[in-house]
DNA sequence: GAATGAATTGGAACCAGTTCCAATGGGCAA
DNA sequence: TTGCCCATTGGAACTGGTTCCAATTCATTC
């Protein structure tokens, strides 16, 4: 069995709350104890207790991050951030994967009636006014990475500036037919992004006097196969869009196989811009938008861990920036 | 503040070992008293504190994960397996992310002095005789997911069997000079997979009565540009071969680079196979052996609560079987 | 009606820390 | 020499649970 404060203390001839001055740096020890002390810690090889010390402390060292997980690539790219910065901190890291709404409302639930958590990372999820409600009455710390509210800190991307971003990429290159395939905006699950997106497309084709037609906006599902479905209705079309935008790689990537099965050149006879840069997107040479997904792990957790640390702290807004990243699924229309 | 059991006990009348048992399902309570104390517990929406419990009980109710969880996609594949039972069984999931070797000693010691988890899935890593021996001691029970080893119960992949698997179905195909472009063995950050690939392909061989020549093995370090050398090395031999095994998908892309840089049609100047099946093998239409890596976690995970719930175990051994995914980068030679 | 025993219950002791309070002892000034 | 103050120290009380032990209540048996 691991050895107690108490072994510590015995060893060393002196009482435990000296020794727990000795390893909380305490000034008020003298030198000769300290050095007594420590020589005991070292022989016994001792290491406080984890749930002893947190309990006495009435503090988890310990931030929660709620996320869907695995769904998307992107999410892991997040957590990496996260995790960088908790290494290097005294917390340890406490994931809950959200992958069914079922498992949502029991999570926080759980989490904030059993005090498992000091502050509560929230990634690509918005939260219901209850849940919001609930965490405030509990006094965890929160922030929000990858979405917006107007109840705690925040990282969010600039969506809008994203969209607005892509679409005035496709406008310098000389189009004006200018399609966008998105995603349903459906935020049950809680993410405005691919709104966003939109209004982004809309301002810049408005900034460019190019007007917006309904017969070049499609939804659809999120996945690739439905995608390749609308892109084969767009093309199709009597005047058909020489440049397709879409919300998302995996979309973009649908949109590509469906120009060639319609024997298009991409980008000869089509442009197409994604949007997230996902790893496949390197290899498949595609124009898209990059987030800094990396980053806003790291800028969110810092966020909290500074909450923690100042009890007093404003509500805090961070957006990151967007970038274009020009590969070869864009240039200039024919003629 | 949330409420504690005290609270409860006072608020329904009874003492606080009844609330306890009432918490804890014992059937030493009276019908007429569990009533009551539920109907406090649902009053004052208490649940019991996490550390609090965990200290008297003398366990952690955590799993701790050690892998190097970002890495590779195949990790977090694995890690959503794990995840998958953890949500449903009443341990915490507390993930240490290990991409430094420097951080790697570290944690193991912290783990194990600081008594933070009664269970320890090691995923991806081999461990040190120095680490295996601090384990036992502290009595943590370990289940190792991607590795082999004497010390503790594992889930383990058949890779002999599918470096003979790959190997086979080329050689069914009808090829006969099959090379095998491989990561190096270096196991430091512990693992032997690419070694095991590399004895099912000469096992494979020698059952066709093909020999071996080393002139077919290229070692080098594990990335696509590195792999597009290799390849590029191989296929300018004055006898190339008519396919490549390469130990992982990564690598396959590379080759299948160099081949249209050398104007060669893939498969049909040159087959090639992969290991992994990553997402972008289903993209690239790339042929390629896949691992139950969901399955592993799945799996290794509930060995590891199993042996928590029943203290005498023997160490057991499971090994996953591999699956050859034919798609579009493989064909008989020509001529 | 007393003795036996089972069912139920309250509460002290314990888990392993932190922190506050009171006590000790030495040094220095009056 | 006495008194005071400060640095240092030991240990009790506390964190919020679980569990064991002893006590109470009540029905059953002789």
């Amino acid at each position: 069995m691991a050895s107690t404060i108490k072994d510590v203390a015995r060893h060393a001839g002196v009482g435990v709350g000296t020794v727990s001055r000795v390893i909380n740096g305490s000034p008020l020890v003298s030198d000769e104890t300290r050095e007594k002390v420590l020589g005991a810690i070292e022989e016994l090889d001792y290491a406080p207790n984890t749930f002893a010390r947190r309990l006495s402390l009435g503090k988890t060292l310990t931030i929660g991050v709620i996320a869907p997980f695995f769904t998307r690539p992107s999410v892991v790219e997040r957590l990496r951030g996260i995790d960088e910065v908790i290494s290097e901190s005294p917390y340890d890291l406490n994931i809950f994967n959200l992958e069914t709404l079922d498992r949502r409302k029991r999570c926080i639930d759980d989490i904030v009636r059993t005090s498992k958590v000091d502050g509560l990372l929230i990634v690509s999820l918005i939260l219901t006014a209850d849940e919001v409600r609930r965490l405030e009455e509990s006094r965890i710390k929160t922030v929000q990475i990858d979405a917006t509210s107007d109840y705690c800190s925040q990282v969010a991307i600039d969506d809008i500036a994203g969209g607005r971003q892509a679409t005035e990429h496709l406008i310098e290159l000389g189009h004006r037919k200018i399609a966008f395939v998105s995603d349903f905006f459906d935020a049950s699950l809680g993410n405005n992004s691919m709104e966003h997106r939109f209004l982004g497309y809309q301002q810049a084709l408005k900034s460019a006097g190019i007007p917006f037609s309904t017969d070049y906006f499609s939804q659809g599902k999120h996945s690739r196969t439905v995608a390749y479905q609308q892109a084969q209705s767009l093309l199709r079309l009597v005047k058909p869009p020489t440049a397709i935008f879409a919300s998302s790689d995996t979309q973009a990537i649908g949109i590509i196989e469906a120009a060639q099965d319609l024997d298009l050149d991409v980008p000869g006879d089509l442009s197409v811009i994604g949007y997230d840069d996902i790893e496949l997107a390197e290899y498949l040479n595609l124009t898209t938008i990059r987030q800094p997904l990396h980053e806003s792990g790291v800028r969110g957790c810092e966020l909290l861990l500074d909450s923690l640390a100042n009890e007093r702290g404003a509500i805090r807004k961070i957006i990151l920036p967007t970038e274009v990243i020009v590969r070869g699924t864009t240039r200039a229309p024919k003629g």
